[in-house]
DNA sequence: CGAATTTATATTGTATACAATTAAATTGTA
DNA sequence: TACAATTTAATTGTATACAATATAAATTCG
């Protein structure tokens, strides 16, 4: 029998979606952290450090739209790059309210040491290239709107 | 042309599997926290009620074994599900150590308010059963040791 | 037995997340 | 053009996560 036998039935951690989803996601996010320590990034650095990568150029809310995170968020998180050099604060020629960051140098000559990161971590998750195409295809039905 | 084009291209974000992974978990929290508001949980406090409501009694260790949390996340939060009476703190016999909760008389009740959530946050989230149940087998390799 | 080690939990410190609020700048419009 | 509404970012407050440390209790073992 694989369906729920009672009404709590469904309330067993074993059978939500969400948890293994929660646990998958951390789980990643950690196996990351040895290799961003050496960069001295953590795991929301780097993927915002990975936008100013291919952007060099962006404001919060750009950042936010391509990063799905909020100012909250995204306010004390470009503080620390750009205490760390990583990126740098411009202001806006044409809307005074807008805050620029674009790429340093040092930001830059990052990218040089994060190449092989992508490699190194994929030697760390158990997913064949086409279950890792499939987990993507499906993660992507989730966000879609 | 599918795969990368230059030493850089593996870097973009939408190369990234970690990224929607992070993405989708977020997004599932984010579609759980109206239904989970009229129970007074989050949705980290919910998956450990969802323990207690299985296994009635759980130490900090067996709890974290369970939700893969550590003591420094599990002891404020069972603060907290404590203040709110939904579990109790009862010391341990055999070992004055451990710190054993049990689940109160009003954290069941709270089970019977919670028996429908499984099947709303079904409705919102756009997987087939047979699409659900291939992403469950894709995490949980993710996450097997 | 008793010191050294291990274990269980709590605390501290740092870094997210995100809702709600605030403040400043811009836009829409009567 | 005044001025209400909207927009952009920052701040505040709450709740995780997790590494590192602290502390107390149990266990190991010489």
């Amino acid at each position: 029998m694989v369906k729920p036998m009672n009404k709590y039935e469904a309330l067993k951690l074993k059978y939500q979606l969400c948890f293994p989803l929660y646990c998958a996601s951390k789980e990643v996010i950690r196996r990351y952290r040895p290799l961003l320590e050496r960069l001295n990034l953590t795991y929301t650095q780097y993927i915002t450090m990975m936008a100013f990568w291919e952007y060099k150029s962006l404001n919060v809310k750009e950042l936010g739209k391509l990063l799905m995170l909020d100012s909250g968020t995204l306010s004390p998180l470009l503080k620390s790059l750009e205490a760390k050099k990583f990126v740098a604060r411009v202001k806006s020629e044409k809307d005074n309210r807008e805050v620029i960051f674009v790429i340093t140098d040092e930001g830059e000559s990052l990218k040089e040491r994060a190449v092989e990161i992508p490699q190194e971590i994929a030697g760390c998750i158990s997913l064949s290239f086409d279950e890792a195409k499939q987990l993507h295809v499906l993660l992507n039905k989730i966000l879609e709107k």
